[in-house]
DNA sequence: AATGATTATTCCAACAATGGCGCAATCTTT
DNA sequence: AAAGATTGCGCCATTGTTGGAATAATCATT
């Protein structure tokens, strides 16, 4: 069964009728050549060149070989080649994990470009706040807020989102505007679960302050729905608050300070990926770049 | 180029959905296995296996590459089993060169029956006294009086032929009839060219006398002419002569004594025989064992 | 829940394939 | 005719591959 390798070297030899020329096309010494094919010939049983020191032909079943192999190893050729194309030419079904905020704030605007830009994709969301199982799953691609623990998950980091302070005009009118990152101690501060504390930076400068409300949720959604309401003051990257800034139900507040950037990341199972994947990461690195 | 084996690797693999059983229906260790694979994988730049420690699945490239390779690798299979078949059927032209003589006298009466027995083969025989070179011209096969001095050539003896002494009756009225080796100095003793002595044994006993005639020649047949022309005294296997014993022309002398056997060798260029060849040497050998 | 069974992968020593090199046999050109 | 060029093949140190054991990760069963 270990014979194929053999067939294709031998195909080479019969179509340059020359172990020399043939070593050359593939880019192997003739000694290799020569031996490989005495190999073959000592596999299955009889010669399939007819041997001269100065020249070969064929033999009569190394004639009806050659004619069957040909066929055989140039279909093989185009497998491979169709096969790279896919790397090339991105197609097939995408299936993304990600989180409904970075879906709906960050992906759905920039979803019809690339979806013009590869006609052959299709794509399969799926939103979930959980951390699918990335090798049990069919997914293509998560796209996830933290690094993950798991070692053997290959993660690329596709966004560095800084969030800023924002507060509806209601809510500072009703406690005040803080001018200061100490101040916020005294106000509703609306944060992810598991946060404790926020580190403000200006420059060279960076401030920690705990931080704290009644409110406390997993979903950007519900912490910018809450500032609107004018709940608090809410630490998000300005891309996800563009609409409430621009009709005026939010404002900047403390704009010389930000905090730490977060990691968007892209993981993914392997680092062999198909094209459709490979594309769709650079796409999104490209445009969330600006950030 | 050197993706064809690893391609019938991957092909197992798909058609058992697990490593370990394709592992066990190839007879190689799964390490083994597992890593061509990979290597497979890196090579062509994408996954084609979808791995779970437990399970595996074919990702939509490998799904593709499979439905390719799998007819690829059959086909190949079949071309193989189809070179094998021709090492059990035979078929095509047997290129055989051989002595005039052995042509004549043992090859022609026997080759109806072999003709028979392989209708697909055709024949095509050289009958020259020359040494044909049998890497330059394209014989399967030559049939030779005494083994090749070049050792780079294959030499079966297929026949042991023991010659003794003939003479014609008319010569023997002439000369008188020998009743000892020893007596045959005295004679015309046909021989071969670059005989000098023959060694006749009866027995435990050999006898070894010097030999000559007014003729030499390189030819069974003309030797076995001169002696039906009362010539001389021919030393020639019983077959060669038979017709001659029978109808009188030729007479048995020393019926005790016979020269040392001769062998015939079927010369090939090579061990690694078509069927065709194979079963001419054995067909030979089995109906020359008899002499 | 936890243990045992099964499966893919990784590690490392033993092994085999590789590829310069030289040789012998040809063919070609001066 | 003769020397040079070309070609296939055998030899042997080096490199790369192999395969058994250990490991990690899952599934099934108690």
């Amino acid at each position: 069964m270990e014979y194929l390798n053999d067939m294709a070297l031998f195909v080479e030899v019969a179509k340059a009728r020359s172990f020399r020329r043939a070593a050359e096309t593939l880019g192997m010494p003739n000694s290799t050549l020569s031996r490989r094919i005495s190999l073959l010939e000592k596999s299955i049983g009889l010669r399939l060149l007819h041997r001269t020191t100065r020249r070969i032909e064929l033999t009569e079943a190394g004639q009806l070989y050659y004619e069957r192999s040909k066929r055989i190893v140039e279909e093989a050729r185009i497998a491979h080649e169709q096969l790279g194309e896919m790397v090339a030419q991105p197609s097939g079904v995408l299936r993304v994990s990600l989180p409904v905020d970075f879906a709906t704030t960050y992906l759905a605007p920039m979803l019809p470009e690339f979806a013009a830009l590869y006609p052959g994709m299709d794509f399969d969301f799926d939103l979930t706040p959980r951390n699918v199982d990335l090798v049990a799953e069919p997914f293509d691609l998560a796209i996830r807020m933290a690094a993950p623990q798991t070692s053997n998950l290959i993660a690329r980091v596709i966004a560095r989102l800084t969030p800023r302070l924002y507060a509806a005009p209601g809510y500072l009118q009703q406690k005040g505007e803080p001018h200061h990152p100490s101040e916020l101690k005294q106000h509703q501060c609306l944060t992810m679960q598991n946060i404790g504390s926020w580190i403000l930076h200006r420059e060279a400068e960076s401030v920690e302050t705990t931080v704290g409300s009644r409110f406390r949720g997993n979903s950007v959604a519900m912490i910018r729905r809450l500032a609107v309401l004018e709940m608090g003051i809410s630490a998000l990257p300005e891309r996800v608050v563009m609409e409430e800034l621009a009709s005026g139900q939010l404002r900047r507040i403390l704009p010389e300070w930000q905090l730490a950037p977060t990691s968007v990341y892209a993981v993914t199972e392997t680092r062999l990926l198909p094209a459709k994947t490979q594309r769709f990461i650079e796409f999104l690195r490209e445009r969330l770049r600006e950030e």
